[in-house]
DNA sequence: TACCATTTGTGAAGCGTATCACAGAAATAT
DNA sequence: ATATTTCTGTGATACGCTTCACAAATGGTA
C-alpha cells in the first residue's frame, strides 16, 4: 500500500525538523516537503489514528512516535542480504551506517571466497548455511541481489526458512505464497521507462 | 504509466524464448511468465496497436520488434551517471555489460580523485564539466546517485543542460518542470515497507 | 462578545487502471 | 460440412486510491 511509503517519507522529513520551533506542522507544509497534497496527508494521518489540532497542525515529536508505533517493529528487524556482488556490496555499508531499525545482520554468497569474512560489521556466510542462520537469527526480511537465474530458488529457500518480506533486485519473477511480501526493484525497467518518457518530452518546457 | 513497465517485462521474457518453437505465445502464457493476467496482456498489446491471431496467439519476433518500436529510441539513449560512490560504482559495470540501448557514456563526481579515469569504458568527469558534457553528448537520461543533500541541485543542473529523465536514488524530493520525468527509487523506504508487511504476516501461510 | 481567518476530519465524488465477460474468429474434431 | 473448442479484441464494469469540498473547531482581532 502506498500509504506505508508516504508515512516513511513523512517521518524522514519530520526527523529533519524535530527540535526546531514551532513544534507542530500543518498538513500543507508536510505535503509541500514530501511531494504530496494536504488532503492526502490528513487522510493518511487519520488512517493511522493520529489527530492534529485545528489551527495548530500536528505535533512533530508525537507524530514521529505515532508513525514509529505504526510502522516499526519495537526492537528493529534483522535483515539478510543474499548475493555479495557489485550491488550487494554497495548496500551493505549503506544499511550498516544509516538505518537503526533495519540492520543487515547476515550476508550470504555462493562464492566460497566471500564467506567467512566480516564486512561492515556484517558476517558473511556460505549460501549453504542460509536456512540455519536465518532461523537462528529469526530473520524475516531479506534483500536479494543474486543473478536472475538464482533468484527464484533463493527466494524459496528464504521463505522456507521463515522470511516474510523480500526486496528483490534481480530481474526475475518471484512467485511466493501471499503471506510473503515481495517487492522487485527493477532498475533496468525503471530506466527504460524513464528513457521512454524523456524521449517524448519537448526540449524546452 | 504502468503499461510501459509491463511492456519492458514482456519483452524481456520474449527475448528469452525467441528462436524456440513455437514462434507464438498466448496471452495467458505471457501473463503467467510475467506476473500479470491474460486480459492485461491483451489490453497492453491492443494499446500499442499490436494484433495477435485467434487460436495462435502473438508472434514472438514480431512482438519484440513492435515493443522495441514503441519503447526504444532507434539508436539507443546515452545516459549520464552522477555520483560515483558505492551505488554509482555498482551500476556502472552493470549497464556497461547488460544493456545495448541504454549506455552510460559519462559519469560525474565532485571528488576530483574520481575524475579523469575511465571505468568500464565510461569516462569520468569532474562535476564542474557536467553541463558541457551533457550538451556535447546530447544526453537526455541520467542516473542520480549523489548524497541527498546534493540531489536537488544536481537534478536542476542536469535539467538545465537538457536532461529530460532522471532515475534518482537519493532520498530527496526532486521537483522539476513536468516535462522532466523523475523516478525516485528509495531503497530505504521500500525496505521499511517490506518490513512492515513482513511483521504482520503469519509465520505459516 | 462577535466576527474572521485558518486548519482539521471526513463523506462523497472523481479518476485512472485492472478485470470481467462476451462477441467474433480460427483451428480442430466429427 | 458442421459443431466444438479456444483464443483474441474490447465495451462495460469494478476497484482502489486520490482529491474535493465543506462542517466543525479554534485562535486571533476588533
Ligand atoms: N549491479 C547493478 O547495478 C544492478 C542493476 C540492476 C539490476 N541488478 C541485478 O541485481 C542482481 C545482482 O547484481 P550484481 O551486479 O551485484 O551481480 P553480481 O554478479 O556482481 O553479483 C551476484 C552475486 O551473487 C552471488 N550468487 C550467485 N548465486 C547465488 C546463490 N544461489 N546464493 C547466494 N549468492 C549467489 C554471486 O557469487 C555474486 O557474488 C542481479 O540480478 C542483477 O541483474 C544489478
Ligand atoms: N549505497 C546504497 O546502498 C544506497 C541505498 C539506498 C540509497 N542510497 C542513496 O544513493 C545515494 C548514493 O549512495 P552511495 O552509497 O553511493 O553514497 P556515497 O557517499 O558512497 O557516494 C556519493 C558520491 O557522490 C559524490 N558527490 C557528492 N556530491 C556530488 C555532486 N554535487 N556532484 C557529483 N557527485 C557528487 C561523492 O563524491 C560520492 O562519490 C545517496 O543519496 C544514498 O542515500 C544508497
Amino acid at each position: 500500500m502506498k500509504r506505508i511509503e508516504r508515512l516513511s517519507v513523512y517521518r524522514r522529513f519530520l526527523r529533519e525538523i524535530a527540535g526546531q520551533e514551532p513544534s507542530s506542522v500543518y498538513s500543507h507544509e508536510l505535503a509541500e516537503k514530501t511531494g504530496t497534497t494536504p488532503a492526502q496527508v490528513r487522510r493518511d494521518l487519520m488512517e493511522i489514528g493520529f489527530a492534529g489540532h485545528t489551527k495548530k497542525g500536528y505535533g512533530i515529536s508525537e507524530l514521529i512516535a505515532a508513525i514509529g508505533d505504526y510502522l516499526d517493529s519495537p526492537d528493529g528487524d534483522p535483515v539478510a542480504l543474499v548475493g555479495l556482488g557489485n550491488l550487494g556490496r554497495a548496500l551493505l555499508p549503506f544499511f550498516a551506517d544509516h538505518h537503526p531499525k533495519l540492520k543487515i545482520v547476515a550476508a550470504f554468497d555462493s562464492d566460497p571466497r566471500k564467506a567467512g569474512r566480516v564486512i561492515c560489521g556484517c558476517r558473511c556466510y556460505p549460501a549453504a548455511e542460509l536456512e540455519e542462520v536465518i532461523r537462528r537469527e529469526k530473520i524475516r526480511v531479506a534483500i536479494l541481489t543474486v543473478p536472475a537465474a538464482a533468484a527464484r530458488k533463493a527466494a524459496e529457500r528464504l521463505t522456507a526458512a521463515g522470511v516474510r518480506g523480500i526486496l528483490n533486485f534481480a530481474p526475475a519473477l518471484i512467485r511466493l505464497p501471499k503471506a510473503v511480501t515481495v517487492e522487485t526493484m527493477d532498475i533496468t525497467i525503471a530506466l527504460e521507462k524513464i528513457a521512454f518518457f524523456a524521449r517524448r518530452s519537448p526540449d524546452e518546457g
